[in-house]
DNA sequence: TTAGGTAAAGAAAGCGGTTTCATGCTTCTT
DNA sequence: AAGAAGCATGAAACCGCTTTCTTTACCTAA
């Protein structure tokens, strides 16, 4: 029933005939002790089995080793497998640096609300936050000196330290694929553009197009909001503006998934007469009919950067934000 | 740069002109201190927006206010978005009620590996665990008296306290509209039959033929491993096998879209040549064509209902095991 | 009036580590 | 060879809250 009694600093420091201190100082890893008493207290260390105890040492020490990944709600947090991989990967690299991963799910919105009293009260020794619209609560935090990474690039021109996906790159390659495959006329549907990622990935369709020395007409960029219903509207819209296109890249899978939904309604096909490019490589894309051509980011990789970064912030070490490659995975989509 | 510091008993003792003992009575709602005193000392802490210390309380009273979510790192944890749906309904309820969740990604499979030894000592209050295939070391920490919760059923009928969607319902409803619609020679495709829900989806495909009077034969069950690939697999042979099925029940929407690439490559149809139900309505059968008819099962809620049992059992309050209900949505494929 | 009983509140001892400070001993300086 | 300096070590204070133990004050009963 009861827990097994912990063994303490004492019991430990009895069984190696020297002082708590000392125990103290092996475990720290403070070298000016000497070898053979350091190598008595490990020994008896091991044979007990001893692990410190979480709370004496937050309290003692002022440091919980407790790292905070903070969701926000608002998000599509639910049905979105993004976020769960992504922490997933945090999670693992930050259990193999002795590190405790804490969820907090919640509106982020409030500068002072809970989750913000909380962070800044020395509760954990770190966060790691999702990509969000609004960085007012972040940037509070940080100036209280509190080790930060956003997942996802920040809004502004901060210099948070961050993670993310090349998006960038990842809507050029997607672009470039569609023109190199010989479409004329390739449209873009863009998600969120408040966010930096949603933008980038229209900066990297521009910049596949200027490369061939041509700029895209402003009619051929429309504007969904990453879900399946707006991918097919803006779809249908386009092609009925404009009958000509014949090459669409959508900045997500599920948008993807809407538009070629649209253009079989109206009697064409994909990738013959419109050809589709998503991003993601999500699970949708995979399965679906025709398989659809995706822009694949790694995103266990995008978790355990942001753990290796946050880590490298707790040790004092140099950290520069990281831009994970993408990889264009091509089915018969496009 | 430094957090501001925060204030302490003894600052509120001073202000409110009581003992640290009565401040921690009146905090902890020990009823016996004098109204007004309690009333100055609550002023007091609204005033100054004291919080307090995790660690320290943890420490004194040997409560820790945190709830291990383990989740197995061999299970499908990455791309499959359940796990991290179940956890944010986890995580909200557990923050409502003062609770913080530590996520835990690993390797369950040792009965004395690290997360074993970490929750046999107190470090956490309780622990969610997802849906496994051995449960030697859940067992164990029960017997220590550990708080456990189980997403998903557990292995043997022991007195765990789990909860889970209604996995027999859910594959009796889709056999018996499959049935209901006309198919007279109903498949399944089912899943991992070593875990619970997997049985237990079978089971409620035989109940629904058994109520028409008839046995399944042996040779319409079919057994995947939950991917598209055994899904097509499966499905292909038993066409080949047995070109009359005009009906099929998948244990995922996954390997229910293999079933459909499989009966398109046949030249055949869904739904009109061959019905197809699959599970978990997830974005995959939303977004395919055609719209993949499923079970849905409600999986925040399945989160929720943990938190709330896992709550339950901190209070001491009676727990039962929950059974979540499931909804088929019906689309184009049955 | 006085002994006995009860309830509120303060003093103080932990909880299990970390860290400062003092101590005794060895080593270096000239 | 004596005093300064350097070091490993232990004693003890401390981190912030909980809880037991004591004290004090007030009531009731005889």
């Amino acid at each position: 029933m009861t827990p097994k009694a912990r063994p303490t600093y004492s019991v430990i420091a009895k069984e190696a005939g020297v002082s708590e201190a000392t125990v103290s100082r092996v475990l720290n890893g403070d070298d000016r002790v000497d070898q053979e008493r350091a190598a008595k207290v490990l020994e008896v260390v091991e044979r007990l089995g001893y692990k410190k105890h979480r709370a004496a040492t937050a309290l003692a020490s002022g440091r919980t080793n407790l790292i905070a990944v903070v969701i926000d709600n608002d998000l599509s947090v639910f049905s979105d497998p993004f976020w769960g991989t992504v922490t997933s990967g945090i999670s693992r690299v930050l259990m193999e640096n002795e590190l405790q991963t804490l969820l907090m799910v919640t509106s982020v919105s409030s500068v002072d609300g809970p989750v913000a009293h909380y962070l800044n009260t020395g509760e954990v020794d770190g966060a790691i936050f999702f990509q969000l619209h609004k960085d007012a609560l972040v940037r509070k935090l940080a100036k209280t000196g509190l080790p930060i990474v956003i997942t996802g690039s920040p809004h502004a021109a901060t210099d948070f330290v961050f993670v993310d996906t090349d998006n960038f790159g990842g809507g050029h390659a997607a672009t470039k694929h569609l023109i190199n495959r010989g479409c004329k006329k390739v449209a873009i549907i863009a998600g969120d553009i408040e966010t930096v990622a949603g933008h980038q990935r229209v900066d990297g369709y521009h910049q596949a197009y200027r490369e061939l020395g041509r700029v895209p007409s402003k009619s051929l960029t429309a504007y969904g909001d990453y879900s399946y219903e707006s991918g097919k509207r803006e779809m249908t819209r386009l092609l009925t503006e404009q009958p000509d296109i014949d090459g669409v890249f959508a900045c997500n899978d599920l948008m993807a998934m809407g538009a070629i939904a649209a253009i079989e309604e109206k009697g064409l096909t994909c990738p013959d007469h419109v050809a589709v490019v998503g991003f993601d490589d999500s699970l949708v894309a995979q399965t679906s009919r025709p398989g659809l051509t995706s822009v694949r980011q790694d995103i266990v990789a995008l978790g355990e950067a942001a753990a290796e970064l946050m880590i490298a912030q707790l040790r004092n070490e140099p950290v520069e934000p990281r831009i994970l490659p993408t990889e264009l995975v091509i089915r018969e989509s496009a």
